[in-house]
DNA sequence: GTACATGATTACCG
DNA sequence: CGGTAATCATGTAC
């Protein structure tokens, strides 16, 4: 503060002002010289003389001439703001995190709990669910720095607004403050470091954009299925050729026995249906292995009164409306 | 390294 | 919304 005074009075030349005698004038001079001072002094010798400033027979005069001239200009700056209706980027920033998961309440476990049940399902690939816990823990650090980050500038914030509050109290006995004055300093105060929390969330919301992108783009990166899913799911395929749709129930059976996600069942056979239709000479080899197949599981569970479809007969209770779409026997 | 296989994504359709 | 067709991007066999 003392930078402030300094400004504000200026550095008057001659403050001796011992030329004239006037005693006013050596008053003034000298409670200048104090002001001007008053840093360089140790705390105590400082509130001695903050008091007797205070007590000085001058101060009341000074202060009601103060309070004349506030009252002359304080009307002026009356309306200089009005809330504004809060920014619509924020807002927005604000959403997004919160739909991100690191704005909103800590999900405890949330983490484990995806982790276990993704590793406990059985034989799914691990990749998945370690890129996923990858991707979990990763969040859960933006998210830490986040609200660490977010608590100290809260508190920063209150510890200056108190700060502030103290000075312009202890100020109030020297020159008129009103309320007024007090909250508008409050607000201007919360404006600025909420501007500087505005760019904490935006720098947050980029990182969480980022990372969303390489996980995305770490999901592109396929692994082959197993054996023993592509045996399934190829078994099904070509025992239900005249009708290679399985239902929602029969994908979920599936995805459950290969231990895969039922949309990946649902690529899967879209790939598979495309790609038979397309070339159905080159997948000839593949049906009349698993056509061969189900006929000696057939066989050899029960005696199959069916030949096995190679041929594309109807095995799907679907027929049973004579709709039956998208045969691919008549291809062959 | 190339060519093909394959899972995932995208645009579009009914 | 679930399907098709095209396409992307990687896995894999050679």
């Amino acid at each position: 503060m003392p930078s402030f005074l300094g400004e504000a009075l200026g550095d008057p030349p001659g403050l001796d002002g011992s030329e004239n005698g006037l005693e006013n004038r050596r008053d003034i001079g000298d409670i200048l010289q104090q002001i001007m001072t008053i840093t360089d002094q140790s705390l105590d010798e400082a509130q001695a003389k903050k008091h007797a400033l205070n007590c000085h027979r001058m101060k009341p005069a000074l202060f009601s001439v103060l309070c004349e001239i506030k009252e002359k200009t304080g009307l002026s700056m009356r309306s200089t703001q009005e809330e504004e209706p809060q920014d619509p980027q924020l807002v927005r920033l604000d959403n997004m995190l919160l739909a991100e998961g690191v704005a909103g309440p800590e999900k405890g476990g949330g983490a484990a709990a995806a982790v276990s049940a993704a590793t406990s399902s059985g034989g799914m690939s691990p990749d998945s669910s370690l890129e996923h816990s990858d991707y979990k823990s990763k969040l859960s650090q933006i998210r830490t720095i986040y609200h660490t980050e977010l608590e100290k500038y809260e508190q920063a914030c209150s510890e200056f607004t108190t700060h502030v509050m103290n000075l312009l109290r202890e100020q109030s006995r020297t020159r008129p403050v009103s309320p007024r004055e007090i909250e508008r300093m409050v607000a201007i105060i919360h404006r600025k470091f909420s501007s500087i929390q505005t760019q904490l969330k935006q720098s947050t919301c980029e990182a969480v954009m980022i990372l969303r992108s390489r996980f995305l783009d770490a999901r592109r990166k396929r692994r082959n299925f197993s054996k023993q899913a592509t045996e399934i799911l190829n078994e099904y395929f070509y025992s239900h050729l005249s009708n290679p749709y399985p239902s929602e129930e029969a994908k979920e059976e599936l995805a459950k026995q290969c231990g895969i996600t039922v949309s990946q069942v649902s690529n899967w056979f879209g790939n598979k249906r495309i790609r038979y239709k397309k070339n159905i000479g080159k997948f000839q080899e593949e049906a009349n292995l698993y056509a061969m197949k189900t006929a000696i599981g057939a066989t050899q569970s029960e005696e199959s009164p069916h030949t096995p479809n190679s041929t594309g007969e109807m095995k799907q209770g679907s027929s049973c409306h004579g709709n039956k779409r998208n045969s691919y026997t008549k291809y062959m």
